[in-house]
DNA sequence: TTGTGTATGTTATACTATAACATGTCAAGA
DNA sequence: TCTTGACATGTTATAGTATAACATACACAA
């Protein structure tokens, strides 16, 4: 685990320890404080339950479904019908605070806001965190691949399931013993 | 338009076709007929039902809703519920016969059976065309970046959505007249 | 023929998502 | 101040996607 003085090296920022235990509390803090600026910036309200679903989004640190987080804002006092989740989340996703993952129909918090950038998503089918990994090679080649085709593309989704390295550890020690 | 002779050289084996118009009712039978073999190879049994539903996805050259199958299930006397399509077309993914579209809750035929991959598809947003592009460019710069992160990568997928070679062509005359 | 495994059919229900409309909030301009 | 208009939230209702559970049928081997 490692610890924080001043600038959030955690999550956020540093991708080789987006899957290490870290002080995530802190990573949260300093996403949310980005998304306050950039919410200003791009002109556009982060009310109190689209900041609320953020929130939930960074402390579960994981993909969650519209209905899970419907379930917690409504215990928030918000209203526990589904298009206040699925506004608020498609709030995020547009304004790029949040991603949405296809393969779990579910979304999780962006722990690079205002980076622009269409991630790549590791998902750990043993702890379910989703992680963003570098993705620039990987567009590279798939722009390629398209181009060859004659294939103009606009928008992408890459995400691969698999096991973290905690996850990888502990099935070696189970199989192991 | 590319005619045929013997083999066909259409969709099935060259992806530069994906996009062209081409006899597809050859490249569809052709398809067929290899799922047949590789149904007998691999102790599997290409039931009528799991046959016709691997057909109508051929016919369709394109991504298809499980209900959509279904419909087209049903008019041929099959079964009318959900698990009906849901089960053969699950049989046909397994078999590597077809594939599960994320983006669009769809399913499309494998234009290459029997070619154990997992590949990168295009969707056309224009015509709803789907092809599947050369994947292990792809594939290997995602596996750079999990490695990075100590990620062990067990199924990926890769969907990109934008327009085809012959939408494009249609959008731009559009945009100019 | 009788069991065993697999496939199919059906009912019911769970999960995911959005359309449509009513109400509320807030700031800019008359 | 009042009004207006844009945006946000809340609610009802419904559409679309997927699976659990159980009953029936069929094929093949013992």
């Amino acid at each position: 685990m490692h610890d924080h003085s001043d600038a959030c090296p955690g999550c956020a920022a540093a991708p080789e320890v987006a899957f290490a235990r870290h002080d995530h509390a802190h990573c949260a803090s300093d996403v949310m404080g980005r998304a306050e600026v950039l919410a200003g910036v791009q002109g556009v309200r982060l009310t109190p339950v689209r900041r609320r679903a953020l929130e939930i989004l960074l402390e579960e640190h994981r993909a969650m479904g519209a209905y899970d987080v419907l379930q917690r804002l409504a215990a928030d006092g918000f209203g526990n019908q589904p298009p206040v989740a699925y506004r608020a989340l498609d709030f995020l996703v547009e304004q790029g605070l949040a991603h949405r993952i296809q393969r779990l129909n579910a979304f999780a918090a962006c722990m690079h806001p205002g980076e622009a950038h269409t991630p790549v998503f590791l998902i750990c089918t043993g702890c379910h965190a989703v992680a963003e990994a570098e993705a620039a090679p990987v567009r590279a080649a798939l722009g390629v691949a398209a181009e060859g085709l004659g294939f103009e593309i606009d928008r992408s989704t890459v995400e691969a399931a698999g096991l973290c390295p905690r996850c990888r550890d502990v099935q070696g020690e189970g199989a192991a013993a």
